[in-house]
DNA sequence: CGTAATACTTCGTGATATGATGTATTACGC
DNA sequence: GCGTAATACATCATATCACGAAGTATTACG
């Protein structure tokens, strides 16, 4: 899909495939596949910012060993997913205006 | 409203708002306004580019002593809209994961 | 034992929205 | 008639961001 159009939607899709348990880079991108494709650069540089904004934190643990990096959702996080929602009424009424007839 | 959203809907809300009658910078933010707002330098910003990207052609003329510049939507700036309709299940498959409950 | 899958990192690049700033003319209130 | 707002367009520097490329390591499997 376009790119463009993908920015606005990445980072609120990261926090929400985390928001039902925490989980790592490598399942994130499996679990999103469905719904939109990223690639592991993107995936890690949306992370360490999310982290940043303090939407996330981060557990290192060992797996089979190798490291695994698991991520938790924040309240902030929540409430970003929560200010989309509130948004999208917006998005909706530009929706309209681009394909009106 | 989040500027990462606004990204992948400007273009074609500027294409939109020329697509039923050819239309000038000024008017078109006007216009634009109750849906979505933008500065000036955005809109010549995107306006240069749809124009490169043969989506628009471009008439000057003489308006009240005033330079003004009509912009005209050609059959990719429609088929640009098209797109976008196109790809908005997606769009509305994403929203749905994140929504989720 | 080689190849794929798992897992994370770093770097450079290109696209792009925006504020700041500038140039000119017209319209309007006082 | 004079100042201020509105009209109209242009340019530049800046910050953000998705992505490909390339790298490092370990495990799984035929």
């Amino acid at each position: 899909m376009d790119i463009q159009l993908k920015r606005g939607l990445l980072d609120v899709c990261v926090l929400s495939a985390i928001k039902d348990g925490d989980s790592y880079g490598y399942k994130i991108i499996k679990d999103m596949k469905p719904y939109i494709e990223m690639s592991e650069s993107t995936l890690y540089t949306i992370l360490k910012r999310l982290e940043l904004a303090g939407m996330l934190t981060v557990r290192t643990s060992l797996h089979g060993g190798r490291l695994r990096k698991y991520y938790h959702i924040t309240k902030a996080g929540l409430g970003r997913i929560e200010d989309f929602k509130d948004e999208w009424g917006e998005v909706m009424s530009i929706y309209r205006f681009v394909t009106r007839d």
